[in-house]
DNA sequence: GTCTATATGGCGATAGAC
DNA sequence: GTCTATCGCCATATAGAC
């Protein structure tokens, strides 16, 4: 925890005190659920600013934009997710257990769901401002995944009739287009179960117990 | 989400005059391509208007809210696209490679699926216009697509350890996510081809050739 | 570090003339 | 059927007091 004045730099990106690192946290906080449930286009840093307790206008001084915060929160939520799945070192399965488990996880924040399905809608279209930020995300997360599944097909455990790249490309549709499903009907669908079967469909792979 | 609009647009008889009909047609064409480019929170009534060359006043004399009019470029798209998707009565392989289809047509009108990717994610929130008509147009979709495997497991074409239900699930997160995908980098996708693969995977059938 | 106050502008929708 | 004019609201962002 850090409570001294001197140590409370914590990415050397901003805020040396404590209390502003707390005020930051609170901030991105709110402006997560009012994201989530309103889009970045149309949710309003009134919104955030009425969430935290603060005034817009106090606001802006820890984040000098909208595109500042928006970035920020997108930050700290692929620090998060990052943690769930294990890449390139381990066994190559462990890979994709980690995605339905983050899938899993998922299911209990939909407000980070929201965010990230309505985001990376939004963010297709070129001038938006998180566009390359998704346009590269996309990219790694494309070639990581197929780095998996070409040490499966290396292994023999990926039928051999996919392309592991393809075989990327639709983990990652699967990904999306189920998390949009659920959103709209929860009852309907059960995303980590879904992507377990997708996977078991094609590849050997065992999966803890349900 | 009540249209309004059933004064022009009674059954079988259209609006009274042909004039009226086509300022109604430039009106939607107008709308699809800014709420695909801006989703229908962001996208205002005044870049239609500009676009279509007319004031917002007399644009509202047409579709009396922002909401009618989104309610009618929807309506109009559906129309559309359920054209290539035969349903019931036909071989239900029919229905798979009509979605194959489909997806081939909607790489060329990139506009209608980001208006869709966006306007799904949108609409995931409850209070959003186009709430209801997603979570139904969803629940009717899977219906029928799960009515597609489920013949084509009766006649043995479906692999035996899948469940039709999840195998509609899977093919609509398919479908939508590759959207997602294929906006974001249009050449590191190929929404048709590798729906075609994964249909490939859970179903024996035959495509025409690619 | 946070506030009030304000500048500046876009938004959806309405009223009423032609 | 379309317009001009306007209302009332909300947005992002800045200036300067405390």
């Amino acid at each position: 925890m850090r409570t001294s004045t001197e140590r409370s730099r914590a990415r050397g990106k901003r805020g040396s005190y404590a209390k502003t690192e707390a005020t930051r946290t609170a901030i991105l906080d709110a402006a997560l659920e009012v994201f989530a449930q309103s889009g970045f286009r149309s949710g309003s840093l009134r919104d955030v600013a009425a969430k935290v307790g603060m005034s817009e206008a106090g606001m802006l001084y820890h984040f000098p934009s909208k595109s500042a915060l928006l970035a920020a929160v997108l930050e700290r939520r692929d620090e998060h997710a990052q943690d769930f799945v294990p890449l390139g070192t381990h066994d190559p399965a462990d890979t994709l257990r980690g995605l339905v488990d983050l899938a899993d996880y998922n299911a209990s924040v939909p407000g980070v769901v929201e965010l990230y399905c309505i985001l990376s809608a939004e963010a297709t279209t070129p001038d938006h401002p998180a566009h390359t930020y998704f346009v590269t995300r996309y990219e790694d997360t494309r070639r990581r995944v197929s780095e998996a599944f070409e040490r499966l097909r290396s292994e023999g455990r990926l039928r051999v009739e996919i392309d592991p790249t393809e075989a990327a490309v639709a983990t990652l549709s699967m990904m999306d287009g189920l998390q949009v499903q659920w959103l709209l009907d929860r009852d309907a669908v059960d995303m980590a179960e879904s992507l377990r079967g997708f996977f078991r469909s094609i590849v050997e792979i065992d999966f803890p117990a349900t």
